[in-house]
DNA sequence: TTCAACCTATACCGATCTGTATACTTTTGT
DNA sequence: ACAAAAGTATACAGATCGGTATAGGTTGAA
C-alpha cells in the first residue's frame, strides 16, 4: 500500500550489520563528519575492506544509517499504534508515547534527522530524501489522525501538533527543561480535544 | 542588570571581523566540521597566521561564531521588543515577528545553536554554554511574558510556547511546510489569549 | 622617528582523512 | 567436495586537517 522510501542498495551481511550499528551509534553521538571510517571499523570489529566491500563509500554508510534509523522508528511507532485502536485521541497519545519512550532510550541528543541535516549542505545528497521524507511522513501521520477527528481545520491542527512534536525533540536534546515530550503530548491532546469537543 | 554570557576573549580587529563573518557563513551553511581553517582564511581574504594570531584555535573561532550570532539575535530581538510596548500579547507577537524576519534572512537551515549542538559531543566544550545559554534565555523571556499576562500557570505556558517556537525553527529549516514561524506565532498568541482571557 | 600592532606571503609539520591493493582465511550453500 | 561469498590483516596512496615557523610589509600613535 505504501511505497518504501528506503534507498537501500546494501545487503546487510553480519559484518555489515555490526558496522552499521557501530556507525549509527557513533554518528549520532559525535556527529557524522567527526567520525572516521577507521573508527567505525575498529568499533564494529571489522576491517575497512569489509566496510568498503559492503557499502562502497562513507556517504552510503550515512544513508544506510539514516534509512535504518527511520525504519526502526517507524516499526517502533507502528507497534504503539497497533494497540491504540481507532480513536483519534488515543492514536495521538500513542504517537507521543512512542516518541517519549524512543527519545528516552535512543535520542538523548535530539532528532537524528535534524542533526544529520545540520551537517549536510548539498540538497542532492541522497540522505536528504530520507531526512525530509521522515518529516513529511510524520506530518501526514498527524494529518490523518486530525482528519479522523473531524475537526474544523485538520491540516492546521496537524501542523501545530508537528511543531509541538519537533519542538519537544529539540528541547529534550538540549535539555531545556524536563519531560518536554510529555508536555507536548498533553498540549497536543488538549488542542485536539478543544477542536473536536465543540462539534460533538 | 543582566550578566553578559559571552565568553569572548578575542579583540575583533578588521581582519578578525572578516574572518568571523566568513566563518559564520560557512559554519552555518556547511557545518562546523566540514569547514577547514584554510577555507575560512581564503574566503575572508586573510592569512592563516592572522586567524591564529587573533583566535588561537579553530575551537575558539567556533565559540566566537556562536557567541556573535547569539549576540546579534538578541540585539535584533531587543529592537522588536522596544517598540512593542508593555502588553504581553504584543510582546509575544513581537518575539515571533523577530523570529520570522530573522529566519527568513539568516536561518534558512534552522537554528544555528541546534545545528552546532549536533556536531559537538563533549559537554565540556566551551560552545556548550553558549548553546544552552541561549535556549534557557529564550525560555526565561517567554516565562516573563507569560507571568506578566497573569495566566494560571505561566511556566507551563512558557514551555509550550517554547515548544512551538523551537518546532517552527526546525520545520522552517527542513521546509516541512511553509510559514511555520507564522503558524507558531498564531498558535502561541491563541494559547496566551485563551489562558488570559477567562481571568479578565 | 620609531616602535608596536596588524597584516601578507609562503613553506612546512605530523596527524588524520577517504579509499585502494594485495594476500590469505573462513564460512556457506549446493 | 568445491566454489563463491565474506571475512581478516596490513600496507599504502593522495588529499586535507589543524597548527606553526620565518620573513617581510603597512599603518598609526607617542
Amino acid at each position: 500500500m505504501e511505497s518504501v522510501p528506503s534507498p537501500r542498495r546494501v545487503v546487510l551481511t553480519p559484518g555489515a550489520r555490526r558496522a552499521l550499528d557501530a556507525a549509527g551509534r557513533l554518528f549520532y553521538e559525535r556527529g557524522i563528519h567527526a567520525v572516521g571510517v577507521d573508527l567505525i571499523a575498529t568499533e564494529a570489529g571489522v576491517t575497512k575492506k569489509t566496510l568498503y566491500d559492503r557499502f562502497g563509500s562513507k556517504e552510503q554508510i550515512v544513508v544506510e544509517y539514516l534509512a535504518d534509523r527511520d525504519e526502526r522508528w517507524r516499526a517502533f511507532l507502528a507497534g504503539h499504534l497497533d494497540t491504540a485502536g481507532d480513536s483519534p485521541g488515543r492514536r495521538l497519545t500513542a504517537i507521543f508515547d512512542a516518541s517519549r519512550e524512543w527519545t528516552a532510550e535512543n535520542s538523548a541528543k535530539g532528532c537524528s534527522m535534524v542533526n544529520a541535516h545540520a551537517e549536510i549542505s548539498d540538497p542532492a545528497h541522497p540522505a536528504y530524501a530520507v531526512i525530509v521524507g521522515q518529516k513529511r511522513w510524520m506530518l501526514d501521520l498527524f494529518a490523518g489522525v486530525c482528519r479522523d477527528a473531524s475537526v474544523r481545520d485538520p491540516e492546521t491542527l496537524a501542523r501545530t501538533v508537528m511543531l509541538l512534536h519537533e519542538g519537544a525533540l529539540v528541547s529534550h536534546g538540549l535539555q531545556v527543561f524536563p519531560e518536554a515530550v510529555q508536555l507536548a503530548s498533553d498540549q497536543a491532546s488538549a488542542l485536539l480535544a478543544a477542536a473536536a469537543g465543540p462539534a460533538r
